[in-house]
Formats: C-alpha cells, structure tokens, sequence
DNA sequence: GCAAATTTGCAACAATGATGCGAAAATTTA
DNA sequence: TAAATTTTCGCATCATTGTTGCAAATTTGC
C-alpha cells in the first residue's frame, strides 16, 4: 500500500511498520477507533506503548482526531477531508450508535453556532449525537 | 443543612455522612466536579471507594450527569432545574473554560437540533464548548 | 552502507476504577 | 426506642489504562 506511506511521509513521520499498521487499520474503518480496538486488532504484534505513542504522535499531526465520549473511552478517527487536505478542520458532528456502539464521523454535518450568555467566549465546539445508525435500523 | 436531606429522600437513598457530604460539594461548586476533586475536597473522610460508588448511585438516580471532555476525565454535574423538579433534562451545552479549566453547565443554552444523513436516527445530542469564561476575560 | 536520529519494547510505576466481604450505620418494624 | 433488617462503608485485592526512562533495534539522510 503505496497510500499508507504517503500519508505519513506528507506528515514529517517516519515510516515504521507500527504506524503503517495502526494507519491502514484507520483507513480499512468506517468509524471511530478506541484504543482497544487497535490492540485487538494489530493483534500481538505491537507493544502497547507504541500503539499510545503512535496515536499520540497521529494525533500531534493532526492525522486523527479524538472524540469525547460521556463514558470515559477515548475515541480516534481519521477524518477523510482532514487527511487528504493535509490540514485540521474536525468540526463535524460525530454521531454514536446506541446499537453497535460505533462511532461516526458526520462529515458533512457541521457543529451548529449557539449563542452563549455574556462574558463566555467561545473558541472550538464539540457536537455528539446518540441514535440508532443506518445498519441498525 | 436541611436542602441537602431533603433531596436524598427525595431519590430514594438513604441518608449517609458521605452522601450529604458529597451532596453539599456540588451544591456549593458553581461548575462541575471530578471525582479527584471530590476526593480532594473531602480530605481524608472517606474511602475512594465510597466516593465511587456515591458518584454511581446519584448518577443513577438522576441526580447528577455526566459531562464528556475530549481529555477523558469524566465529570459530574449537578444541574439546578433537574435537581429542583426531580427529573432528568440535562440537554443544555456546557462550558469548559480553556484558562481555569472549569466546566460550567449553562442551563440555559438548549442543544439547538442538527439534521443527520439518511439513516440515521437521533436519540441525544451532547454539546460542549471551548473557549474563555466570564471569569478569566 | 554507515553514522545519526528516531522509534520500539521492556520494566516499572501511577492513576483510575471495580468487586467481594465483614463491619458499621441507617432504616424499618414492632 | 430498641431490635431486626436492609443498606452502605471501608479494607484488601485486582484489573485496566496510561506514562516514563532507557537500552536495543530500526529508519533516515548522506
């Protein structure tokens, strides 16, 4: 995968097997990625340190971005505009599927302005949405 | 403190040193709360456990909810209106001040509604924003 | 292909959160 | 209000998650 190594070189990273690996993973994913769901799936291959490292410097990068989540579980996705762009535009509304529990990136839907009361300034806008997904329904 | 009986009874908990405690923390703190900050604010009272299983039993009974951050410290908050009509609508946005780091509910901003893809079913919208609070201008 | 820079894996550690169980406290009953 | 019952607390223990330092391995630039 010729893709892969694009990506990363485009970023100022170095090629390791670890980051090609945990990369293609993002781009095989229709949604959002956790933590362990990456471990699971590069298997034993990695230690668990690098796949921390590796999300860290993605993240760093601004490759992927994170998702709060209300229980506590970090969320990364790799958003498709973001990364072939080459630069960071994560307001989007992510969407969570109370069925399947994956977690969406809603491109196209942007993070609606709300007026806030006086004295607060508002600097970046976080929107997720639960509900059921297409495939659940 | 009267207020602080009165709304355990209300939600059915049995009314405990370490529940009242808890209770007046959030009654007395204008912003949300960390379970470190509790266990900070509480001194050496109480087991961590305790403050855990408080935390769970308050939010399981509405009384307090969860805020999601991007940083994966879980939050809670008590919200005035729900806490006053015993019943849960916690679809306000909330704050998170990048200065003081404070989280803050503003009970009075409604998550405005967004239009999803085909497919997809809405059930909740969380919103949280960034930014300077009135405080730290 | 080699030296320099970066990354990896291991070990160790810290923080966070969960569970089982006997002791203690709160609520209910009488 | 005192005893019986229910609930909660605190302790010990364990699992998970995330971080850091450092030597070995890998990648990069030349």
């Amino acid at each position: 995968m010729k893709q892969v190594e694009d990506i990363l070189k485009k970023n100022h990273l170095s090629v390791t097997e670890s980051r090609q690996k945990i990369m293609q993973l993002f781009l095989n994913s229709n949604g959002a990625l956790a933590h362990a769901d990456i471990e699971k799936k590069t298997g034993e291959n990695f230690d668990r340190v690098t796949v921390y490292r590796t999300l860290q410097s993605f993240v760093e990068k601004g490759i992927i971005h994170l998702i709060p989540t209300k229980d506590n579980s970090i969320k990364y996705a790799l958003c498709k505009d973001d990364c072939e762009a080459g630069h960071h535009h994560d307001n989007h509304v992510h969407f969570i599927c109370d069925e399947c529990s994956k977690t969406i990136c809603l491109d196209d839907v942007t993070v609606p302005q709300v007026k806030l009361p006086k004295g607060f300034t508002p600097q970046h806008a976080e929107m997720v949405v639960n509900g059921i997904c297409g495939d659940c329904k």
